[in-house]
RNA sequence: CGCGGGGUGGAGCAGCCAGGUAGCUCGUCAGGCUCAUAACCUGAAGGUCGUAGGUUCAAAUCCUACCCCCGUAA
């Protein structure tokens, strides 16, 4: 079961190991329009024929009885978005496990990618777990590593955890058939929870060091994105979101201080400054920091955010 | 009618509130300067001001309707 995008390849190769069916969560009105939208994950079931399950809560009774009918062997959850009761965890035969984008017990919690990035970690993985009550504390099956690249930005690791994960599952559920799967409980010790990220979770502190700055930058691209204000010539105070690559310029002043205007857009922060290239006014299309400031938004000397 | 922001030469914007010559920074083209240049100087081309109505002597600007674009709604 899973709902998230990172779920996709995972249940791609599954279909053909013999899924029984697919559990995800109702459909969601998106975009401009609110149009009702499935997820992907749902489509991709749906081509194959495979049941689909969408139930409000996972702890509806009747939700439980049709999982139970199906007696499936295992249970696999990844991204789904609901936390499961023990009820829940007891319908498969032998196990009920969770993939986890993260290494664990570091970064237990919805927003595990960006947090590795901006942690300024050097590695992050996928976790093979068995689902307990509490959130991603179960025993772990297995881990699968990769190194996180120096420009690599939330979105790419994502994509490259997405693809790492069937893999593991695969060998997750080879060992689990034979018997052989390991437990290892977690470490309590070296625990650390992420909890959800918010859009106002992307706004930049620009007294906050430059490092610090351009990794989250580049963790929270595409979700939440990054913003700060400013105030446009009609004196209205306007978001800008900024995208990656930032660089780390060693210039410093005021944080929230424009440095320079002159074809690259260099701002102060509390240590260091950012050159920025990518951004996106409010209304306007996204542009380069060239052509942005073409349109002589502001000067050397003013202020940025709150 | 979910919320908010926009539509002005090829790009990014100002002008609108207090109607009266189409402006700025770039780009493009031509010429000049220079050993040379993405640098500098001079000149030029290029716009039905999203669309349709309305008010007015006069509308980018005020009024009405509509179209399209952007962001957002875990």
């Amino acid at each position: 079961m899973g709902t998230g995008d990172i779920a996709l390849p995972t249940f791609s190769a599954m279909v053909d190991a013999g899924v029984v069916a697919l559990v995800t969560q109702p459909d969601k009105p998106v975009g401009r329009k609110q149009t009702l939208t499935a997820p992907k994950i749902k489509q991709v079931a749906r081509v194959h024929d495979i049941p689909v399950l969408q139930p409000e809560s996972a702890k509806d009774p009747s939700f439980l009885a049709e999982l139970t009918e199906m007696r499936p062997d295992v249970i696999v959850v990844m991204a789904y978005g609901q936390i499961l009761s023990q009820a829940f965890l007891d319908i498969p035969r032998v196990a009920c496990i969770n993939l986890h984008a993260s290494l664990l017990p570091r970064y237990r919690g919805a927003a595990c990618i960006q947090a590795a990035i901006d942690a300024g970690d050097s590695h992050s993985g996928i976790t093979v777990i068995h689902v307990v009550k509490a959130l991603d504390a179960g025993d772990i099956i297995l881990k699968k590593e990769l190194a996180i690249g120096r420009d690599e930005t939330g979105g790419g690791l994502h994509d490259r955890l997405a693809a790492l994960a069937p893999e593991a599952l695969t060998e997750a559920l080879e060992w689990l058939a034979a018997g052989t799967a390991p437990r290892t409980p977690q470490d309590e010790t070296c625990v650390s929870y992420i909890s959800k990220l918010l859009r106002e979770d992307g706004e930049i502190d620009w007294a906050h060091d430059a490092a610090a700055l351009e990794r989250r930058i580049r963790a929270y691209d595409p979700w939440p994105g990054t913003s700060t204000c400013y105030t446009d010539k009609k004196g209205r105070v306007r978001r800008l979101k900024i995208f990656p690559q930032v660089k780390v310029s060693t210039q410093s002043g005021t944080p929230g201080d424009v440095l320079a205007v002159d074809g690259v857009l260099r701002i102060a922060c509390g240590k260091g400054s950012l050159e920025i290239d990518g951004l996106q006014p409010d209304g306007a299309r996204r542009m380069t920091a060239a052509e942005f400031l073409l349109g002589a938004p502001f000067a050397v000397g003013d202020r940025l955010g709150s």
